[in-house]
DNA sequence: AGCACGCCGACT
DNA sequence: GTCGGCGTGCTC
C-alpha cells in the first residue's frame, strides 16, 4: 500500500504530492488527512507531511519510494480535522489537494518569512573592509558581493538579498560560521486588539428574540447540533442574537466563528463584539498582513480566544474545540470562493460543523434561495423575526414607472416623487442616501452613425469614460485618450451614455445647489481606507447626500436617514444569469432597508422601467414570502439550483481555435460520461444533450460551449460549459471524469479548466 | 527549503 | 592533479 503524501514545506517546487510506502504496522490505521513523519531528500532528514490519499499502486519508480517513518501521537488533532475538510473540498469542488490545503491550513506565507528574516553584519567597518579585500583577493565573487551590500547597509533583508544579490543559502552559511553576519529571525507576535473594558449590559429581548436565543440555548444544552436560519429584517436585531448564542457555547468552554462579509465588517460591529467579549475576540480582515493573520490563527489554536470575526477565510480558524459557526447576511455572494476550489462557505461551514459538532447559524434580511430552498426541507430549522427590535416602522416604499416620467416631459434621471421629496429633507436637514444599482460603469462611448462602441482591444468589454478625458477599462486597467472620431467610420458624432453615479452626482448638485454630496463608488474608495472615510464623514452628518453604488447599501447605519432613492432598480434584471431576480430583489430590500433605522420613520422611491416584474414588485412590498414562491417556481421550471444542481466549466487559453476545439471534445467526454451513468444510454425525448436512463428519469444535461458573459480578458479568450443534473453527486462524478480526462490528453495543457458548482 | 553534484578557476 | 566556491537541479 502507498500513501499520497504532501510535504509540510511552503514552497512553489514542493507543491506536488509524494508517494510513500506504507509499513504493514500502519495499514491498518492510516487515513488520509493523517499527519505524517517521511523522509525527504537525499540526507532523508525528517519531516512533517499530511496523508491526502492511499492507494494500491505506485506511479513513482518503486526503487526510489520510501517508507513513512511514523504517525506522530499528539498535537495534531485540529490540522488533521481541517486536513480532512480539504480532502471534502477537493472532492466537491474541484482541484488540485495542495490548493484546497492551501486555502485550509494556516500556512506561513512568504511575505511573513520576508519580514521575520534578515541579515545583519557583526563586524566594524575596518575588519569589514578587510574581509571585503581578502574575499576579492580569493576571487570569492559571490561573498565579496555580500559583504560590500552589508558594508553599505548593516541590515540587510533576506529575500532582497538571495534575489537581487543571487546569493545562495550556502554562501550566507559559510559568512555566518566565519562569524562575519548574523542571521536574525524576527519573533512578531502581535495582536492588533485594542484593550476594551468588558461590560455587563443589560439587554432587554424582543419576543422574537427571546425565543430564537431560548430555542437556540435548549437544543444546545441537550447536544443537538443543528444548522439554523435567521430570516429576520433589517433592524430587527440578528447581531445581539449571535451574541447570545456564541456566550451559550462559549459558557461551555466552547468556541465560536463569526462569518461577515468584508464591506460590513465595520468598527461600529466589531466594538460590539469586543464590548461583549472582550480580548477573547480576535479580528481578521484584508487589511491584516499574512503574518498578523497568521497569528490570530496561532491565537486561536492556542486557546487565547473564544471568537473569531472574519470573512470567508475565517472558516477555517483552527480552534480546538469549535461549537458554532455564524454566517451573517448569509445571501451575500462573497461567500462563494473566486479561486479554485471554489467552495461556497455555507455548505464547507455545515461540513465543517457536522464533523467537529458544532452547530451552524445562518441570518439573513434576505436569505438566498438555497438556504430558504433547504430550510423549508426542514434541512434547516427556521426563524422569523418580523419585527424591528426598537419597534421603528418599516420605511414606506414608491414605486416609480420611469416611462411615465418621460411621457409627462421629464426627461431627468430623478423622477418628480424623487425630487420632491429630496427638497423635503434638505430642508428639514435629514439625509438621503441615492443607490444606483449598477456597478462603478460611468458609461461607455459609441458611435451615433454607426453604432461602433469603442472595446478595450484586451478583454471584449466596453471602454469606460472618466472625467479626466481618459478612457478605461476596468478589467485589466488599459488607457488610451478619448476619441472625438468614430475609428470605424469616421464620423464626428460621437455619443456618450451618461449614466454614471460621477452623472447622478453631478445632477444632483445642479438640481439642489444647497445640498452637500459625497459620492462613493469604485474611483472614490481606490485609496485604503477610503471607505471609512467616506462612511463616517457621512454619519457624522458632513453631507447630505450620498450617491454611490451597492456598497452603500450594506453594513452601516445612519440614523439620520430617511429618504433612499433607487436610481434604476431593474439594471440588475437583465444580465442573463439565472441569480438576476434574486441579486435584484435583495438590492432593493436592503436599500429601502437603510431608511428609518433612526427615531424618525423612513421612505423609499424606486425607479424603474419594469414596475410589474415580480422581483421589483415584492421588493416595494417588502414581500421576501411573495417573491421566494415566484422565484422557486421559475427555478423549478427551468430546472435551476437549488431546485437542480449547476456545474459550470469554465475553459480559457491564448489560441482562440484550440480552445473552440478542446470545448468540443471536452462537451462531447461529458455526453459519453452521462451516458454511461444513464446505464444502457437510451436517450429519450427531443433534445439529444439530455440523457435520460433506463427507467426514463433523467440524469443530466449538457449546456454550450457558451460566452461567459465576456469572451476575452487580458488576452486570455474564454468559454463556458454547463451540465445540468438533478443530484449534486452526479456533477461531483462527472467533475472527477473530466478532471482524469484532461489530465491524460496533453492536447489541454495549454488550456486552463476550472469546476464551479452552482455558480453565482 | 536543504542537500549533493558537477563545473570552473586557483593553487600545491 | 586536487581543492573549494558557486550555480543548478532534485527531493517520493
Amino acid at each position: 500500500m502507498f500513501a499520497d503524501v504532501i510535504v509540510d514545506i511552503q514552497h512553489e517546487k514542493l507543491d506536488k504530492i509524494f508517494q510513500y510506502r506504507i509499513p504493514a504496522s500502519m495499514e491498518d490505521r492510516l487515513e488520509p488527512g493523517m499527519e505524517v513523519l517521511v523522509p525527504f531528500g537525499k540526507g532523508n532528514r525528517q519531516i512533517k507531511g499530511y496523508v491526502t490519499g492511499i492507494s494500491e499502486t505506485c506511479d513513482y519508480d518503486l526503487s526510489k519510494v520510501k517508507e513513512i517513518i511514523e504517525i506522530p501521537e499528539r498535537g495534531m488533532e485540529i490540522e488533521a480535522k481541517l486536513v480532512a475538510l480539504a480532502a471534502w473540498m477537493k472532492a466537491n469542488y474541484g482541484g488540485t489537494m495542495i490548493q484546497s490545503l492551501k486555502t485550509v491550513l494556516p500556512i506561513k506565507q512568504k511575505e511573513n518569512a520576508k519580514v521575520k528574516k534578515r541579515l545583519r553584519l557583526l563586524l566594524d567597518e575596518e575588519t569589514g573592509k578587510r574581509q571585503l579585500h581578502y574575499y576579492l583577493e580569493k576571487n570569492q565573487k559571490a561573498r565579496a558581493r555580500l559583504m560590500a551590500a552589508l558594508l553599505d547597509d548593516h541590515l540587510l533583508e533576506y529575500e532582497l538579498v538571495t534575489k537581487k544579490l543571487n546569493i545562495t543559502m550556502p554562501v550566507i552559511r559559510a559568512l555566518e560560521e566565519q562569524g562575519v553576519l548574523a542571521v536574525e529571525t524576527e519573533q512578531v507576535f502581535r495582536t492588533p486588539v485594542k484593550q476594551t473594558e468588558q461590560k455587563a449590559q443589560q439587554i432587554t429581548y424582543t419576543p422574537e428574540q427571546q425565543n430564537v436565543i431560548e430555542c437556540f440555548r435548549q437544543d444546545y444544552t441537550e447536544g443537538l447540533r443543528k444548522t439554523y436560519l435567521i430570516h429576520g429584517v433589517t433592524g430587527s436585531g440578528k447581531t445581539e442574537v449571535y451574541m447570545e448564542m456564541i456566550r451559550t457555547v462559549v459558557d461551555q468552554g466552547k468556541q465560536a466563528i463569526v462569518l461577515i462579509p468584508e464591506i460590513a465588517l465595520t468598527y461600529q460591529t466589531v466594538m460590539r463584539f469586543y464590548r461583549r467579549f472582550g480580548n477573547r475576540v480576535a479580528i481578521m480582515n484584508s487589511r491584516l498582513s499574512a503574518g498578523e493573520r497568521y497569528d490570530q490563527m496561532m491565537r486561536a489554536k492556542a486557546g487565547q480566544v473564544d471568537v473569531m470575526i472574519g470573512p470567508r477565510s475565517a472558516l477555517f480558524t483552527p480552534f480546538p474545540d469549535l461549537g458554532l459557526i455564524v454566517i451573517d447576511e448569509e445571501h451575500e455572494p462573497t461567500y462563494k470562493s473566486e479561486q479554485t476550489p471554489r467552495y461556497h462557505a455555507r455548505e464547507t461551514a455545515i461540513r465543517r460543523a457536522e464533523t467537529e459538532g458544532a452547530s451552524v447559524v445562518l441570518g439573513s434580511a434576505t436569505p438566498s434561495m438555497e438556504a430558504m430552498y433547504r430550510a423549508k426541507r426542514g434541512e434547516y430549522v427556521l426563524f422569523e423575526m418580523k419585527n424591528r427590535s426598537r419597534m421603528q416602522q418599516m420605511a414606506e416604499v414608491y414605486t416609480v414607472d420611469m416611462r411615465e416620467e418621460l411621457k409627462n416631459g421629464n426627461r431627468s434621471i430623478l423622477s418628480i416623487k424623487l425630487k420632491e421629496l429630496m427638497e423635503d429633507r434638505l430642508e428639514k436637514g435629514e439625509q438621503i442616501m441615492l443607490f444606483l444599482n449598477r456597478r462603478g460603469y460611468s458609461g461607455f462611448i459609441s458611435c451615433r452613425e454607426c453604432g461602433h462602441v469603442v472595446k478595450c482591444p484586451h478583454c471584449d468589454v466596453s471602454l469606460s469614460v472618466h472625467r479626466d478625458g481618459k478612457m478605461r477599462c476596468h478589467y485589466c486597467g488599459y488607457e488610451q485618450p478619448k476619441i472625438t472620431v468614430c475609428p470605424e467610420c469616421g464620423s464626428r458624432y460621437i455619443g456618450e451614455f451618461r449614466a454614471g453615479t460621477q452623472q447622478i452626482e453631478d445632477m444632483v448638485r445642479e438640481t439642489f445647489p444647497q445640498a452637500r454630496v459625497l459620492r462613493m463608488d469604485m474611483d472614490t474608495t481606490r485609496q485604503k481606507d477610503a471607505h471609512e472615510k467616506i462612511l463616517s464623514a457621512f454619519a457624522n452628518e458632513e453631507a447630505d447626500v450620498l450617491v454611490g453604488t451597492q456598497m452603500i447599501v450594506k453594513g452601516h447605519d445612519f440614523p439620520n436617514v430617511t429618504l433612499v432613492g433607487v436610481l434604476a432598480a431593474d439594471m440588475s434584471l437583465y444580465t442573463g444569469d439565472y441569480r438576476s431576480g434574486e441579486r435584484t430583489f435583495q438590492l432593493l430590500t436592503q436599500a429601502a432597508g437603510r431608511a428609518g433605522r433612526g427615531e424618525r420613520p423612513g421612505e423609499a422611491v424606486i425607479q424603474t422601467y419594469d414596475p410589474s416584474h415580480y422581483a421589483i414588485e415584492t421588493a416595494a412590498k417588502q414581500d421576501y414570502k411573495a417573491f421566494y414562491e415566484e422565484e422557486i417556481r421559475y427555478r423549478e421550471l427551468m430546472g435551476y439550483p437549488p431546485a437542480e444542481q449547476l456545474l459550470a466549466v469554465f475553459v480559457s487559453g491564448e489560441d482562440e481555435a484550440l480552445l473552440e476545439k478542446g470545448c468540443h471534445y471536452l462537451r462531447e467526454y461529458i455526453l459519453r460520461v452521462i451516458r454511461h451513468l444513464s446505464g444502457a444510454g437510451s436517450i429519450k425525448g427531443g433534445s439529444p444533450d439530455v440523457q435520460t436512463d433506463r427507467t426514463g428519469a433523467y440524469a443530466a444535461g449538457v449546456i454550450g460551449p457558451a460566452s461567459p458573459g465576456i469572451d476575452k480578458i487580458k488576452d486570455v479568450y474564454r468559454r463556458v460549459i454547463y451540465v445540468k443534473a438533478e443530484r449534486y453527486d452526479i456533477l461531483v462524478g462527472i467533475k472527477d471524469r473530466v478532471e482524469k480526462y484532461i489530465e491524460i490528453n496533453s492536447g489541454f495543457d495549454r488550456m486552463r479548466i476550472q469546476f464551479d458548482f452552482n455558480p453565482m
